[in-house]
DNA sequence: ATGAAAGCGCTAACAC
DNA sequence: GTGTTAGCGCTTTCAT
């Protein structure tokens, strides 16, 4: 702000800043030039000196998955309510790009990173001195967490399954590496196997987490001697390209076949989709995750504090036969 | 980076940016201690002497929505390739919010900005001293753009329906506001005109860009004495809204109602929902937008260059009673 | 090839 | 209530 104006950069500052001890008359007075002058105040040099920005990075990996962008969306909706921005990062599933990301936003002094990481990195994140709030996985106390619990989501969807009446499950999962995939598949298979449904490795696939992938699953699974009569996928975009195989071949769903998705996109719930589904809690993740955060920034004990683990749902709609008892149905 | 080491914070700067004029080997001594210690450079500081940032501003509705989900991607995956990181702020349509988000990226000293503007800021934008590039609309020479034709986009969606023989076609909005809606209106009643149709203005009705709204439009619409015997919508979201009241209330899509939407969002290629659609090239919108701001960036003349005006494309799937003739199929 | 030093725009003591 | 000033971490002349 040129100081061709008589007063002193400090009381400039303090005017703009609403600190006290300015008269009146002078911050007035400062406060017109300002507006006249369209002043924008360089938040760079004031974060060389506070050693704050008032940003903060999002770690995602792919914000085309409405998942994510409903996450981001919702930790957006609750920094701008407090006075931060954020970085928006995606790293497409590929951890290179992630670590390079980190990186840069480590280099912008971002106030503190909300991610999604790779299992790779874990260490990497763990190690930072800085303000941080993981999405979904792992249990792992050194860290500020928010996530499902994934393998409830796979009991649930079991139980489904069986109460259907569907003798032969398969899983169709997301990347093999992913965790919460994993602890789906997991809690899948102990169910039913409380159950006596046997989940062989041969209907257990992986592929990515997209329309494509589903497809191309259910495709093998199909091609196989031993018929699948139902799938529990690892996200809905998996599912939807298994309805889509499973449209284009005639295959009756849901009665030759049951489709589980996870996630409950909203998407799903459209009277042509009607996907029966796991639904997680997607816009409180972002929340959640978010106002961690921020108190994390409050707090000067650097001592991760927030652990939360969101319940998934059932959402029981028409890709399942549909049960007469207590299920929880969409319409309750 | 702690000058305890026995070199010059010049010679640091010039090692770690790679400028010439530095011994190799201290050049190598300087790169061990800078990895050993973990530097990560202040790009504040950097900023603060260089006057650029390597950030450049998005701002944009809703990332809730695929659509802008989808062009952020693409400008994000441009920008990154470039170096570039981006900072996205979305406005939930509210002005308000648009004008703070703008002011934020000003003050964060942004390189450029890459926005979809509400009508109100337009020339707000246009003042702006800096790289800027707007995404869709108003043909206004004095920006960089890169937009769709949206009229010839309501012209093709005309010629389709009345190809399909519908006789009553009702228009369902987004914002009324929104310059793109109304120049898809505009060009879907000119040609509806030359075809001796006329869209009566108790037929056009604008919500949100919203499955609700859809919703909520087509109930109102059906509800009138002249019912319409099909929908062309602002958008797909509107679409599945109207979508969703038909199939609630058996009506038989396409042949009782034909449904129309804008923007061909991928899930509108399902086979539960053959949406016939107008679609936008989001992933080019994107793309060609961050490399437009690249551009200008790079280039010291600040006129505008790039104007960039893309073509929509008829997909014609199941919501419209299928031509046997010429036109464009989705599988040709 | 390297170092010294100014200065980017701001904040926060500290003095008056 | 207001001004002076040091310094945040860098880049970049200008000397050497």
């Amino acid at each position: 702000m040129a100081e061709a104006w008589g007063v002193s950069y400090a009381t400039v500052s303090r005017t703009l800043n609403g600190r006290s001890g300015v008269d009146p008359k002078t911050r007035e007075k400062v406060q017109r030039v300002a507006d006249r002058l369209g002043y924008s105040p360089n938040l760079h040099a004031r974060s060389l000196k506070t050693n704050q920005t008032g940003i903060i990075g999002l770690i995602l990996p792919d914000i085309s998955n409405p998942f994510f962008a409903d996450i981001a969306s919702a930790v957006n909706k609750v920094i701008y309510a407090q006075g931060y921005n954020s970085i928006l990062c995606t790293t497409g599933w590929d951890v290179e790009i992630e670590e390079k990301q980190l990186s840069v936003l480590l280099d912008h002094r971002v106030d503190g990173i909300i991610f999604k990481p790779s299992p790779e990195l874990t260490e990497r994140y763990a190690n930072l001195p800085i303000a941080k709030v993981m999405i979904s996985n792992a249990q792992d106390r050194r860290f500020n967490f928010v996530e499902i619990d994934n393998r409830e989501g796979g009991r649930i969807a079991a139980d489904h399954l069986s109460d259907c009446g569907y003798q032969a499950p398969a899983f169709i999962g997301g990347d093999e590496d992913s965790r919460s995939n994993r602890d789906r598949l997991r809690g899948f298979r102990e169910r039913l196997k409380e159950r006596r449904i046997e989940l062989s490795d041969k209907t257990v696939r992986f592929g990515g987490f997209s329309i494509e992938s589903g497809y191309q699953s259910v495709s093998t699974l199909l091609d196989q001697s031993d018929r699948p009569d139902c799938f529990f996928c690892g996200n809905d975009l998996i599912a939807l390209g298994v309805l889509q195989f499973l449209s284009e071949n005639r295959y009756a769903v849901p009665n030759a076949a049951g489709v589980v998705g996870f996630d409950d996109v909203y998407f799903s719930s459209l009277p042509q989709i009607q996907l029966t589904t796991i639904r997680q809690p997607r816009h409180e993740i972002g929340a959640y995750a978010a106002q961690a955060l921020i108190a994390a920034l409050e707090n000067d004990d650097p001592r991760p504090t927030t652990h939360i683990t969101l319940q998934p749902q059932l959402i029981a709609r028409n890709t399942t036969i549909r049960q007469s008892s207590k299920q929880s149905q969409e319409t309750p």
